[in-house]
DNA sequence: GGAACCTTGACACACCTTTGGTAAGGTTTG
DNA sequence: CAAACCTTACCAAAGGTGTGTCAAGGTTCC
């Protein structure tokens, strides 16, 4: 049984037992519940908290952020449009034809994939 | 001369004049100056002001979301960051392999290709 | 040269976010 | 069965956002 109560994640994660609550409410992680309701923090949802901590301080964001870049990730209609908002106009030195940009994109691809080739342990665990 | 003046500007695009210095601040829309320091709004940025307003009321978004939304593709390091830690994890319901993925994108990119072909007004303007 | 603009900066206010605390009540377990 | 957990639901305080307004001063233009 490796699955830990609220307190007990909050102490080996650093959280406050108030902010897993909060983690949960705005969608980013949601533990599986006992039968009478308990919060059960298996050990992906650690190694989660953990790295959000470090994903947060490494780059001053806030839990809003991060929840904001899930729903933009989850509403495909969204990601576009603001995508398209921003893809206009912002300081463009020289023009951009789209193939250009499509050429870009499967370099982009290109290097992931050396990525991948090199490091083995990009495997999207079970 | 086709450059309008913030209250101009305001007035064609349904922002107050204090929103659209707001919305230079927060780095979304930064108009060009005149010699004395004037805003000066040309087309773009009036087409940008108007699609914008849009954006948000389309998806209830507020301009924090679209300028975090910049931020994200500005900074790479944080967009990797924020994407490796959303990738973990949320609701996976058959193993995906990183050549999955890979294929998954390079068909996406098959599906653009095919867009731009048949849509020839996909250039980035001048 | 005065009216009607523009600039930046400040104060202000309503609302939302983030985080803490506390209360009323169910669960687990020695 | 009582201690020590858990749950949800509130109240609250500090800070951030979005927006208005005003002040002090520069610019444009008739």
């Amino acid at each position: 049984m490796d699955a830990l109560t609220i307190h007990e994640a909050a102490e080996t994660t650093g959280w406050t037992p108030r902010m897993l609550r909060y983690i949960e409410r705005i969608g980013l992680i949601e533990p599986a519940r006992s039968d009478s309701g308990y919060r059960m923090y298996g050990p992906g949802e650690l190694q989660r908290l953990r790295t959000l901590r470090e994903l947060l301080a490494e780059h001053d964001l806030g839990l809003g952020d991060v929840a904001f870049s899930l729903r933009l990730r989850q509403d495909g209609a969204m990601q576009e449009d603001v995508d398209a908002w921003l893809e206009a106009e912002p300081r463009r030195p020289e023009t951009v034809t789209a193939e250009d940009w499509l050429r870009w994109e499967q370099e982009k691809h290109a290097r992931i994939l050396e990525a991948v080739n090199t490091n083995p342990k990009m495997e999207t665990t079970a």
